[in-house]
RNA sequence: GCCCGAGUGGUGGAACUGGUAUACACGCACGACUUAAAAUCGUGUCCCUCUGGGAUGUGGGUUCGAUUCCCACCUCGGGCACCA
């Protein structure tokens, strides 16, 4: 019969029935109520910063994967608060930024107001969950306090040149109507929205994050003085980061252009130089063409040189069409055109190469110009195949047989000596002869052998017939340059490096001679089929090398190896020819970096207005000089139309005083200067050139609603006026009709004025409509009110900057302004933020890897740099969510309905089960499906705890007391260890271990029970809070000071040693910890099923791991 | 193609530095309580040809001993991708 241990019938306590809703309202309330969690610098006591990631808050509010991160900051913050620490653990919003507005858009409502909507659910739903935030120090990315700041910085950037405006071709998805980053980009599309994204010609303010990538990628190692490393963040992110930043170093090399139109008369003339960046110098004597980006400069100035100009012109308009990811697709096969009668020569050699253009090159990186090694570059080969273009090899492979008794000898001295390599086709069949060792290694090897001044062919022919026996063997031919191979010779007992010389031959017939001797001694010849050879050329990579020579898979040699064809740099190694090659090119030697600059500007209404002020009379001041053209205008209307900012101008009829200078010759981007003249002033003003249209007459110049309606309709009168009068001569028309009408757009020259840091910040409008207008103009140009403004510096009539800053401006540096979230007067207090920075723990998505935690860092490091902030990294340890999965594995999404609600979790299970089971569900980086079902664990455990309360007793006996204690300590030690190192599912299960032992027992002390609720009060706060009061507490227990553990208590006193035979565990016996090795050999003999597997045996050996096992060899 | 990371019962997962593989939990089965169900509690639960043998994606290697270290391969996840 079982005794009836669980509920004694006599207790007749009143048991309170675990209710969570009712709990966890009830403490929510009393820790608001008694500002528990209110976060105060505290200078005798050691700080902790725990951060999130804040949210967006979207319309759709949270689901399960949103708290995991939130709960594991808010495990480790409660975890060091009760460490006596005093613990930053704040929170706040992401607010700005497309969704939000796209969000209003789809509801027709205020961003401003959706976001406030969004905030206060999203706020409600962190509430319930129990979260020990202070919610004083909120912030908000959209609040006119928080982004003054924002604007702020980018002063500072400003200032310090690092913030410029660019006018190159950038990233434009024309479904989100905006430009974007870089690091805005999956696969050529959109990241948002996944639209194909295309390039335009855009003004854009950039920012120069490039000057920091150096720094950006060092201080990824950060070493503090005591040599620990200072980012203690994984080590894939890290990885992330620096392919992100791209470190290649290399070097430039200059090409003189030469133009030879190939007929006698004409002699060669210089046209300057290529530019090209190589990270492999050392194959500068293997160039053979060199290549230019379609759109790089140096083509359209060389187009004037050659002689198919067209053809040349051609190409570079499709390459224009292909979109970023057609262009950018390196399985696609190659293209591009010679640019015919233009050359360039070899600085090396002075080899005279051709020139090509191909969408290969990138514009964008290094010189936009490449030096082509087909015999050791992939994409090179693969262009110079398709072209016909020479291969020319100056690397040779060098293989080191490694591993087995004839592996190379680094300390030996070893001798090169030049061997002839047979590859001997079979007479009739498709089988080549082989020659199977019978020494050493026993491998299949390829006839070869040393030549001493022999002809090279004679000596294959004579290796065949001593090593085979085969007499009448035919050369076909050579198989490409040699390869290097060194090894130790076992018969010659010294290190030899074999310059391999491949040949191939073919047995005339099948006539034969005897084989030495000695010959037969070492091998036998064999037939293999080319199945077989694949096969055996597993692991002999020159020999595979020539095998695809013959079959005609060849392919360029991409590694390093010893130099050929390099005259003075003939056999040095190729890491070390390159200094030496780029010193005698007068090359220099140059670190480049994938990372682009930070494209900062949005044409949308939701974002931070840039705190710019465009001016154009301090731009008449400063460029005036730089104009290319001068014209006069007399037309009022036009004047008026002008005056405005960007329109069309038809340039030919609006000059007829000059009818000699029109603007063929005018390129995009180049300055006019416009005098006005009225009855009652002149004006003048600078206008650049920004694209170009062609039209056939001026009907077709005024149907054009898209360039021109947005002149008056005065003007088109006054234009249509002068095609029917004196302008036009039949001879302009005629040349009108031939050459079409220039149309160029323009728009005014400005000087970019920082709004002066006492007028931040320049609060965003409210505008009727904030519909992106596609154009590449922010919505926010159409309110002429607030774009209409006083230069700051000139006080002349000037317009605002309507570009926005990009959602990540906002969230690059949120976490400064927690520290000191109501200062006015600076962004933060440099005393408070000595304190606090920098952030001790940061917890976030893996997807920000290569977005906001690089532009956070170089943000965080310019600002070290301003002295606005003491450290030089801004987090310093990272630590990534898993994703939560949907139910059916997939990520959770409206699109699948598999949306788990935290709200209704907690309805039914409890925040603390929801918060328990989110944390004991795996590891905690790991991507892990929900699973609603195995949430009633978590609830079980948490009820299983309530109840435990029942079994403190006053008296218990000694072996119980001293068995829990341990169990108590043990625990302590593995919660407070797995705490600290985030691994929280191990943390619980070890609780869970605790309380089954617990179980087990008649009864427990009170202390030892509130060990307990500390140790799984971070983890679910409500109830051990609940518990710890009920036992009399009156300060909350998430004050209370964590429980030591006594290390030597937590050790168990008697441990399991097992037995093993032969590594086979075949019995075990308990001992005392620590235990001797002696002692531990000698029981092991002792326990019953072991003695029966050393009968008539001998232990030869006896291997003891201390308190674990112990292993008999015996045979 | 290149660079990371991961593959363990029916499921999520555990295993310190090479030393009892499958802790903890879910599920399932059986039992107790109950008229019954739920809840709760208890017992069991890797596989097999079972005095023993085999299993940590596959195949090798190092070792007295490998989930752990090394080599090759397969699958999945993530990142980068014509970066010269």
């Amino acid at each position: 019969m079982k005794k009836a241990i669980k509920t004694p019938k006599k207790t007749v306590k009143k048991v309170t029935v675990y209710d969570p809703a009712k709990i966890e309202k009830k403490w929510q309330k009393k820790w608001t109520s008694s500002k528990l969690y209110k976060t105060t610098e505290n200078k005798k006591k050691e700080k902790f910063y725990a951060l999130d990631m804040f949210p967006y808050p979207s319309g759709e509010g949270l689901h399960v994967g949103h708290p995991k991160g939130y709960i594991a900051t808010d495990v480790i913050s409660r975890f060091q608060r009760m460490n006596g620490k005093s613990v930053l653990h704040p929170m706040g919003f992401d607010a700005f930024g497309l969704p939000a507005e796209n969000y209003a858009l789809k509801t027709k409502t205020n961003p401003a107001d959706a976001v406030k909507k969004n905030v206060a659910y999203f706020k409600k739903q962190l509430e319930i969950i129990g979260l020990d935030y202070d919610w004083s120090r909120e912030v908000n990315t959209t609040d006119p306090k928080y982004y003054k700041w924002t604007q702020w910085i980018f002063l500072q950037l400003l200032k310090k040149g690092l913030a410029y405006e660019s006018y190159e071709p950038i990233n434009w998805c024309p479904s989100c109507k905006t430009g974007l980053a870089n690091e805005d980009i999956e696969d050529g599309r959109c990241e948002r929205c996944s639209t194909l994204v295309e390039k335009k010609p855009l003004r854009q303010w950039v920012l120069r994050i490039t000057d920091y990538a150096e720094r950006l990628l060092n201080d990824l190692d950060l070493k503090d003085s005591s040599g620990k490393t200072l980012l203690d963040w994984p080590e894939s992110i890290k990885e992330l980061q620096r392919n992100w930043i791209g470190r290649s170093e290399g070097a430039l090399v200059k090409f003189p252009i030469i133009n030879d139109q190939g007929s006698s008369n004409s002699s060669e003339k210089k046209l300057g130089e290529v530019e090209v960046f190589t990270t492999r110098p050392d194959t500068l004597f293997g160039v053979t063409y060199v290549v230019l980006a379609p759109e790089s400069h140096l083509t359209s100035e060389l187009l004037a040189s050659i002689q198919n100009k067209e053809e040349v012109e051609g190409y570079i308009t499709r390459a224009k069409q292909e979109t970023e990811i057609q262009r950018t697709d390196a399985t696609k096969e190659k293209t591009g055109v010679q640019l015919k009668s233009v050359f360039v020569v070899n600085p090396a050699n002075q080899e005279k190469v051709s020139v090509w253009i191909s969408d290969y090159v990138l514009a964008d990186y290094g010189t936009g110009a490449v030096m082509a090694v087909p015999a050791h570059d992939d994409r090179d080969w693969d262009f110079a195949k398709k072209y016909g273009l020479p291969i020319k090899t100056v690397i040779t492979p060098l293989f080191t047989r490694a591993g087995e008794e004839d592996a190379w000898r680094p300390n030996e001295p070893e001798i090169k000596r030049p061997v002839v390599v047979c590859l001997v086709k079979h007479w009739s069949e498709d089988k080549y002869l082989f020659l199977r060792k019978k020494i050493v290694d026993k491998a299949t090897v390829a006839i070869a052998g040393g030549i001493d001044g022999e002809d090279l062919i004679e000596a294959g022919k004579r290796e065949i017939r001593e090593e085979s026996g085969y007499k009448n063997a035919k050369f076909i031919k050579h198989l490409g340059d040699p390869v290097y191979y060194r090894f130790y010779s076992v018969v010659g007992k010294q290190n030899r490096i074999s310059d391999l010389k491949p040949l191939l031959f073919q047995l005339i017939n099948d006539e034969r001679e005897e084989i030495s001797k000695e010959e037969n001694e070492q091998h036998d010849s064999v037939w293999l089929s080319p199945n077989e050879i694949d096969e055996y050329l597993k692991g002999r990579p020159f020999n595979e090398i020539f095998w695809n020579r013959l079959n005609g898979k060849d392919q360029p040699y991409i590694h390093n190896g010893i130099l050929i064809n390099s005259e003075k740099s003939n056999g040095k190694d190729s890491e070390s020819a390159k200094k030496e090659i780029v010193e005698f090119v007068r090359g220099k030697l140059v670190t480049k970096y994938k990372l682009r600059d930070w494209v900062f500007s949005r044409q949308r209404y939701w974002g931070e207005p840039m705190p710019i002020v465009h001016c154009q009379n301090c731009a008449l001041k400063e460029y005036k000089n730089q104009a290319k053209i001068t014209l006069n205008f007399y037309f009022k209307e036009i004047w008026e139309a002008l005056k405005d900012g960007t329109k069309t101008v038809e340039t030919r009829a609006l000059n007829p005083d000059e009818p000699n200078r029109y603007f063929g010759n005018l390129a995009l981007g180049d300055i006019i200067h416009c005098t006005f003249k009225t009855k009652k002033a002149t004006e003048e003003l600078l206008f650049r050139i920004k694209s170009k249209k062609i039209y056939k007459t001026f009907q077709e110049l005024f149907d054009d609603k898209s360039t021109i309606n947005k002149l008056s309709r005065k003007t088109y009168k006054s234009v249509i006026e002068l095609e029917k009068s004196y302008a036009f001569t039949p001879d302009y028309v005629e040349r009108i009709k031939k050459n079409g009408l220039i149309a160029w757009e323009i728009e005014p020259v400005t000087i970019a004025v920082p709004v002066p840091e006492k007028d931040l910040p320049v609060i965003l409008p409210k505008v009727k409509s904030y519909e992106p207008t596609g154009t590449g103009e922010s919505p926010l140009a159409a309110i002429t009110k607030w774009v209409n403004t006083k230069c700051p510096s000139c006080k002349g009539k000037a317009k605002r900057e309507t570009n926005t800053m990009p959602q990540w401006a906002g969230s690059s540096w949120y976490y400064l302004r927690y520290e000191d979230p109501k200062n006015k007067k600076q962004l933060v207090n440099p005393k408070t933020e000595k304190y606090w920075s920098s952030v001790d723990l940061y917890v976030g998505g893996a997807e920000h890897a290569t977005r906001h935690l690089i532009y956070a860092r170089f943000w965080h490091k310019f600002l070290y740099d301003t002295g606005v902030v003491s450290t030089v990294e801004p987090f310093k340890k990272l630590q990534h969510v898993g994703l939560v999965m949907g139910e059916d594995g997939r990520k959770m999404s409206k699109r699948f309905g598999n949306i788990i609600n935290p709200d209704e979790v907690v309805k039914t299970y409890g925040a603390d089960s929801l918060r328990v089971y989110e944390m004991f569900m795996g590891p905690f980086d790991q991507q892990i499906a929900w699973n609603t079902p195995s949430m009633v664990g978590s609830r079980r455990f948490i009820e299983r705890v309530w109840k435990l309360k029942e079994k403190i007793a006053k008296n218990i006996s000694d072996s119980d007391l001293k068995n829990i204690d341990r169990i108590v300590h043990k625990t302590t030690k593995k919660v407070t260890d797995d705490i600290e190192t985030m691994r929280f599912n191990t943390a619980i299960s070890s609780l869970m271990i605790l309380v089954n032992e617990i179980e087990k027992s008649l009864s427990i002390t009170k202390g030892q029970y509130e060990i307990l609720l500390q140790l799984l009060a971070p983890f679910a706060p409500h109830a051990t809070e609940e518990l710890w009061a009920q036992l009399g507490n009156k300060k909350s227990i998430h004050i209370s000071k964590w429980p030591e553990y006594n290390a030597s208590l937590a050790v168990d006193n008697e441990v399991t040693i097992m037995v093993q035979v032969n590594s086979k565990i075949r019995g075990s016996f308990m001992a005392e910890t620590n235990i001797s090795k002696e002692d531990m050999e000698k029981k092991a003999q002792e326990v019953p099923e072991v003695k029966k597997w050393l009968e008539n045996k001998k232990i030869v050996k006896i291997i003891v791991v201390p308190n674990r096992l112990v292993n008999l060899v015996v045979v």
